[in-house]
DNA sequence: TCATTATATTAGAATATTGTTATATGTCAA
DNA sequence: TTGACATATAACAATATTCTAATATAATGA
């Protein structure tokens, strides 16, 4: 993993030209952490205030060991952080504005109005 | 795949707590078309204007079979649509707006103050 | 200390994703 | 029609992800 597909220093008036390397594979991370149902659902209701995992094990229709699985992989995104309640372990977000501004996102799935621009760009080669 | 994780008929006040199972996996079809670094960056300079896919190719790194791939990956998930133009099949944004937003949340990656939330839900089961 | 509860970790099979190589299809121009 | 170019598809090996079952750890209360 992790080959090098492309050399921003190429790049012009784009979103995101700024990223480092390390930047873009941290913002691909996020996406990977996000693209899973029960993340997703964790995520969802983590937006809404920290929870313990005995909290979120009643709301996510699956097992403990899966469930502490997928906490696990959002952490190492650096997607959520936790903290011990006693003998509870609480999950909160560590990005909390990236997560529910992305949810809100895909929350209106207005299908947008689509406008190919007509000046389509096709230099071929040089 | 598809395995049912979650009954929506449960939520209170939720980001995204409308969407019905279908929109649920559109949602997350989108998020993992995004979760690639190959397609992130097609969907940023596809965010800058539609462009062929000779375009594309000379701004990613790879091999042409495995764009073409990328880009079906895209297509099928309904990110993007295509149309021909001559010998050329140019690309473009159908979510222009939610991947552009996306990306923008990804850009601007300010290390977001967390405040766990001091009232923390841990109910137990009942 | 011992059980109990809460959560994490490990191991492994099943499945999905990825990249490469080879080949197919479609368009155009000569 | 033929050849060159542009793109897509198929087949397959390599790798990654996912879920389950079993086990481990850690805190709490009797």
């Amino acid at each position: 993993m992790e080959k090098l597909y492309f050399d921003h220093k190429l790049q012009g008036t784009l979103i995101m030209p700024d990223l480092n390397s390390q930047e873009w594979s941290e913002a691909v991370g996020f996406l990977k952490a996000m693209a899973h149902p029960v993340r997703l659902i964790i995520l969802q209701h983590l937006s809404d205030g920290a929870k313990c995992v005995q909290v979120v094990n009643q709301i996510v229709n699956t097992s403990q060991p899966n469930l502490s699985q997928h906490l696990s992989i959002l952490k190492k995104a650096g997607l959520v952080g936790s903290h011990h309640n006693g003998a509870l372990r609480c999950y909160y977000l560590m990005r909390p504005s990236l997560v529910r501004k992305v949810l809100k996102e895909l929350e209106k799935d207005h299908p947008e109005k689509v406008r190919p621009r007509d000046a389509v760009i096709h230099e071929g080669k040089k």
